[in-house]
DNA sequence: GGCAATCGGAACCAAATCGGTTCTGTTTCT
DNA sequence: AGAAACAGAACCGATTTGGTTCCGATTGCC
């Protein structure tokens, strides 16, 4: 079914909602709630976030999540990389090479990075904006899938 | 990952090994030996494909398959959906819908499926001819990812 | 008619993956 | 010092996946 993993689904859903309120830091607690999922996933999914530089993490005390850019400016391919890492298709086709057995002889390849590439460039034409266009301010909990 | 399960992987390999010989009958067994997938394995698909209709099955004795389209007219999408069911990157995307809880509220819908048509017209794109370039005659034994 | 070759379809199984939780730090504010 | 919060790893049950096995139905050949 080539389905993407809820947690990438879900992952978008949190980022869209904290691209409806730029700059303001939220608790992994605060967003779980605004975004009806669960608390533990919610925490994990943005530390995963954090780690990979698309948001600002605060720690301590009054710490929380931030994030700075427009949904506009985020793409979903981003989101989606940061929780499912590279986007490939095969493993012929993934960056750390070496795993497909017959590698450079096999004539499937070529075709592979073809449709891989498309696949690539699918995800990082759509924005955060483009997928949720009338999100906020009324952001409903929402749990999809 | 987003990844191709391997099962779809190995669909591609044996549609166009069968591509490759236009017209000719194969068993499962020989199939399995020219492009060296595990037996059982290749059965299983060779089966789906007959029930999708994508090739002709013949049973008893000297039965086999034979694929008569060319390979340059069957694309990826077809072989792909063959084995894994509809491509739906989520479930709101998918054909029976009613499985995503919140449904025609959930605001990520139209994001979805803009995302999803662009997969689907990559797949459909691409023809088995244009996956393994240089194939016949000589087809190597090849068990990819 | 009977046998062997072959596909059709379902059941089955072990192993990897996935969604999700929990626990043990570490940082920072008050 | 203590509480609030993130960081990161370990862990767990359930599902999915890759793959096999079985049994039945067809068909060609002797």
């Amino acid at each position: 079914m080539i389905r993407l993993s809820r947690m990438a689904d879900y992952g978008v859903v949190i980022m869209t909602f904290l691209a409806g309120h730029r700059r303001e830091i939220h608790t992994a607690q605060r967003v779980a709630e605004a975004t009806g999922l669960p608390q533990a996933a919610a925490g994990k999914l943005l530390k995963s976030f954090a780690r990979a530089g698309l948001l600002q993490s605060q720690r301590g005390s009054h710490g929380g999540y931030r994030l700075d850019r427009r949904a506009e400016d985020i793409s979903v391919a981003e989101v989606v990389e940061a929780v499912e890492g590279p986007i490939a298709l095969t493993l012929c086709v993934d960056r750390k090479a070496g795993s497909c057995d017959v590698e450079a002889l096999c004539p499937m390849r070529g075709g592979w990075n073809r449709l891989n590439r498309a696949l690539v460039e699918a995800f990082e034409s759509v924005s955060l904006a483009a997928m949720a266009p009338a999100l906020p301010p009324a952001a409903p909990p929402v749990a999809p899938r």
